[in-house]
RNA sequence: GCGGGGAUAGCCUAGCGGUAGGGCGACGGCCUGCUAAGCCGUUAUCCGAAAGGAUUCGAGGGUUCGAAUCCCUCUCCCCGCGCCA
């Protein structure tokens, strides 16, 4: 959420935020305009209920004198029925004034490209050898901005699809009878790789000093609006029938909400959390985008990394969490490229937003294994959370970085280190995995 | 699930129909060679250029001229009992 005070002293700078998203620059004006009809009638209201109150210490005065207060208590009576009239205009303009400014988006960082879609996102940085299929090289060649090492390799490796259903990983045929697309029995070696990638995104982070969280699945409407927009909202988050409960999508909605309406005192900032959970997502408007296999699924698990800072330190914190993302897919020796999300495509919450996407020899792309965002202060004001400073009080910002989403890790990993009827395991995770490479062999 | 007790500004606590009081902590000031003590002030939100005003006692209703206080509904926490991985 923005801060009203931005938009009432600094309109034009909002406007021009709405244009480089492709959004209506008039938005603005419609909530200046509530919010100068609410501010006069709030101005009015005050009036009254001070009329009100000095009628009634009359009264208490008078009462103490034993004297007659027939007509001051009908008095009250009168501006209680103004009151109420008043107070109900207050609360709609207050109320249609705060629901355009929930759905206003974040401002953007200057550093931010402006662009369509996802065709104008821009790659910033290249790491690793791709290995690439000869039919796929054009593809490579453009996408990588020529800028990145790559083996030419005679076959394409095959589908992390064909894989897991033909040595018995996975099933989803099973999770589609059961559950419906989109879910999976993970089975056998790949239950251990899960885990594995978890314990080892886990380890990295806590030497870094993050604190280990495992949060709630489940939050309240209150906490999860703070949290996220209303379009995540209805495009990806499930209710729980008949409660006041929503799954979470990732750890970073309930590490947001962990501090809502707290303070938190200025010297225990950065706070660094990793957080660990199962994320659940609808996938709506995802139809027909990778139907098969668990690349693009209604249940994963994740590591995640969240910070609250001082918000001069967010730009840096920014890069940090993206740095520790890139060390983790270093170490599992995943060639990928970061790509700086364009205004078009960054979504509402985010102010700067980086993915990491690794390249993905059997299917040919660069395909996002980690989304790293600066919030700034919109989460932490959607959910009142503030630092009591030397100086003031404020806002912090916030920051969140996947540091593994377990299965489209474990799809790269089968993308990319198979070899001859095995997958290698990665070094750092061999001691997690208690063995050194998957066995492709058939299962009766 | 049943019974009992709670929720008051950052924390603790009083008030139990008539303008929310005290303590702690924090910050600022006075005093001081320095520190401590002591004294004064500030320390929830909103509107207002300011003066000032309004709101706020877990949430929402109700009674009343007036509700932290009385009544109803709900949420959460604590102590028992029950159930349970």
């Amino acid at each position: 959420m923005l801060d009203i005070n931005l938009i009432r002293n600094n309109p034009e700078v909002v406007r021009e935020n709405q244009k480089k998203r492709n959004l209506d620059p008039g938005e603005v004006d419609r909530i200046l305009e509530l919010d100068r009809i609410w501010r006069e009638n709030l101005q009015v209201l005050e009036r009254l209920r001070n009329l009100k109150n000095r009628k009634i210490m009359e009264i208490s005065s008078k009462m103490k004198k034993g004297e007659n207060v027939d007509i001051e208590k009908e008095e009250v009576k009168k501006l209680n029925e103004d009151i109420e009239r008043i107070e109900k205009i207050v609360e709609d303009v207050k109320v249609k004034r705060d629901s355009f400014l929930w759905r206003m988006p974040n401002l953007l960082d200057d550093d931010v490209p402006y662009g369509k879609d996802e065709n104008d996102n821009v790659p910033i940085r290249f790491w690793g050898k791709a290995k690439v299929f000869k039919d796929d090289l054009e593809n490579f060649m453009k996408e990588s901005r020529g800028k990145m090492d790559y083996v030419l390799i005679e076959k394409r490796p095959d589908s992390h699809t064909d894989i897991i259903e033909k040595f018995d990983l996975a099933d989803t045929l099973r999770a589609g009878k059961v559950a419906g697309s989109r879910f999976y029995y993970l089975k056998n070696d790949l239950v251990r790789l899960e885990i594995a990638l978890e314990m080892f995104a886990l380890d990295h982070l806590l030497s870094k000093g993050f604190i280990p969280v495992e949060p709630p699945f489940m939050l309240t409407r209150r906490a999860m609006e703070g949290a996220t927009d209303l379009s995540t909202f209805e495009d990806t988050i499930y209710k729980v029938e008949n409660e006041d409960l929503y799954l979470i999508a990732t750890s970073e909605h309930p590490l947001a909400a962990y501090h809502m309406d707290e303070f938190i005192e200025e010297n225990s900032l950065p706070l660094k959390y990793a957080g660990i959970s199962p994320c659940f997502r609808k996938e709506a408007g995802a139809h027909g985008k990778d139907t098969k296999g668990i690349f693009r699924v209604h249940q994963f698990n994740k590591v995640e990394q969240f910070i609250y800072c001082h918000p001069d330190d967010s730009k840096r914190f920014l890069e940090e969490i993206l740095r520790n993302a890139e060390e983790i897919y270093q170490k599992l020796e995943l060639p990928y490229r970061i790509i700086n999300i364009c205004s078009g495509d960054i979504g509402n919450v985010a102010s700067k937003k980086y993915d990491i996407e690794v390249w993905m020899p059997a299917q040919g792309r660069f395909r996002e294994v980690v989304s790293a965002s600066n919030v700034r202060d919109y989460q932490s004001r959607r959910l009142n959370i503030r630092v009591r400073g030397k100086f003031g009080n404020y806002y912090p910002h916030t920051l969140n970085s996947t540091a593994i989403a377990t299965t489209r890790t474990i799809v790269a990993i089968i993308e990319n280190h198979q070899e001859n009827n095995i997958i290698k395991i990665p070094e750092p995770l061999k001691r997690y995995f208690g063995k050194e490479k998957i066995i492709l062999e058939k299962k009766i």
